[in-house]
DNA sequence: GGCGGAAGTGCAATCGATTGCAGTAATCCC
DNA sequence: GGGATTACTGCAATCGATTGCACTTCCGCC
């Protein structure tokens, strides 16, 4: 009932086959057709009101002009940007994406990636971290064009497209620096993340260039439950000799102000908070948060450039693309009294 | 070169037709094949490491197990837990979604919905306003199944599954009466979205019922900038006869609260403000926002359950779900002095 | 012992488009 | 005017799975 046009009944009502049709619809072969013949298909396909059905299109082609975009969380504010950033540079080329969400749960990754694969996705962009002898490799060894982003992949082919972390966290140390700052506090990402991993190693070999006192505190998770825990727990055990926290994102630093908040301690005036992405309403906050901003629309758009370059084979060495960002100074960064 | 293991093969492998192997792995079929075969067939399948291609499935059964979710905007708060709701209930099912954004871009909605009907999606989960004669309702008299959520299409056949914004209304009235509040503004969203025109006909008709004054002002879009361009007219303008400003939005209000910032009134105690969807890190703002709690996740989930049992034919009813709401009142309303 | 029915399996068509190969007709050139 | 191109177009196979129909076997039963 649905689509009842096909290319079939075009090529009856045209009094021609199907091959002619198809070749005369088709702008890489419409050469092949004399130009009375592929007018004349082409008015009759419009006045039929004959759409393509790609998906058998796909079988014959063997590409389905989509790919799958794996990500841990769509409520997180950062990916929002990125997706739109993916399809802003696929859709004007007829690939669309399903994305799916993993929640970091290593097996619901990898069962949403089979179907991503069942689903026949011309490629994989992957926003979650990545372990080692999981599918994503696999399926890589077997010709699927994987691209990361926002994460990175030691020791693995893939492209990746990243921000970059180490200048983000340099600027804020030295901000702070600036600011007279001397104990820090660094609420590091979950370590099996890259981001969580580059961020927390660039702050400490930082803290020891500068002969500074550098503290890292693990967390499981980038939320904001995690961040509050991880400073509730520090200051419960009266631990107060810090006056800046360096939190490994925009969320976990969140969290920092509510336990500020919570053990009556103001910020930025007992202690400055700095986040790390520059995330939607960061400057709406209480106080408006000081951050990093990286460009996660645009790295959206270049892991798509990449995957499609890789797809259609032009480009296949595994590039590392770094994307700069920018010290964001809003009202959680003070001088130290 | 990819996904090589074919129905074929495992025919081949086990000495058996392709049909047998299907009716094998499908548990609906699975009858009509001999214990034993049925149990040599996907011990093969299993070592060969088969896995069905859903194109070619969905070419010949009609089905694509795919939906198109059309929405304005990802980067716009409220809709990844729409679109997680959603995926949560499709997933399981053997469901994948396509999200689209439209930009609240007519022509662009227009062209990705051929898209996805191009995509053979088996139905489609609308998020964005609609407007009469469009490709909606040709394609709805074609077969095709839609459900809208967050917005109701009047007089058109479609199930839809929207929030209580009446009872969010005058429940944000309600309260702002109890502080003692008399003078209204409204800062209404769109006229061609219908939570604008649901929540700005129940502000007039509530302020009527009660005696007080009520000022609507119109806004072409939710967003912070048009909510705070709507404030600084007003204010510019010298209007100062109001003590409570009711948004269509959260994105109004919080416009609503920079130009109050910039006008150097404050919020509660000069101005309360009052936001609509309890969107993500609403607590988070200076002040924390009164807002009316709208349940995003579970709208997804019930507009794909709609959107399901229209596809399996079950119910076919224009059926109109309301999910309640509820007021979470927090720092930026305050009883009038 | 033959007939009816059920159970199990295979054959082949089908979904809708693409494409290699072949065939026909028109054109060119000497 | 005839052989060789060239330009179009059609035929039929193909992608991978599903499914109506037909066929074979094997029982059961009177």
């Amino acid at each position: 009932m649905r689509n009842r046009v096909t290319l079939a009944d075009v090529a009856k009502a045209a009094g021609v086959n199907a091959a002619t049709v198809s070749r005369s619809l088709n702008p890489a072969t419409e050469s092949q057709v004399s130009k009375e013949t592929a007018r004349k298909i082409k008015k009759i396909s419009k006045d039929l009101g004959y759409t393509p059905n790609t998906v058998a299109r796909g079988l014959r082609t063997r590409k389905s002009l989509t790919i799958g975009v794996v990500i841990p969380d769509l409520t997180n504010p950062i990916f929002p940007p990125i997706v739109r950033g993916i399809d802003s540079y696929l859709i004007p080329r007829g690939y669309s994406a399903f994305v799916v969400n993993t929640d970091g749960n290593h097996e619901i990754e990898q069962t949403l990636i089979s179907s991503l694969m069942e689903r026949q996705v011309d490629g994989l962009i992957v926003a979650t971290g990545h372990t080692e002898g999981d599918l994503l490799t696999q399926y890589h060894q077997r010709g699927v064009k994987v691209v990361m982003v926002n994460r990175e992949s030691p020791g693995i082919p893939f492209p990746a497209v990243t921000s970059d972390d180490s200048a983000g966290i340099s600027a804020i140390i030295e901000h702070l620096v600036a600011l007279g700052h001397k104990n820090f506090i660094h609420l590091a990402g979950p370590a099996d993340s890259s981001t969580g991993l580059l961020r927390s190693r660039t702050f400490v070999s930082e803290c020891k260039r500068l002969g500074i006192s550098g503290k890292v505190i693990k967390n499981e998770s980038y939320s904001i439950d995690e961040g509050q825990a991880a400073v509730d727990k520090l200051l419960d055990h009266g631990t107060r000799n810090f006056s800046a926290i360096v939190a490994g994102n925009d969320l976990l630093a969140l969290g920092a102000y509510h336990s500020l908040r919570t053990h009556g301690l103001k910020c930025p005036e007992d202690v400055s908070v700095v986040g790390f992405n520059n995330m939607p309403f960061t400057a709406d906050f209480q106080p408006p948060m000081t951050t990093v901003n990286a460009p996660h629309f645009d790295m959206g758009v270049e892991a798509a450039r990449l995957l499609l370059s890789q797809i259609e084979g032009i480009d296949t060495a595994p590039v590392k693309v770094t994307l700069p960002v920018s010290l964001i100074i809003r009202g959680s960064t003070a001088r130290v009294l």
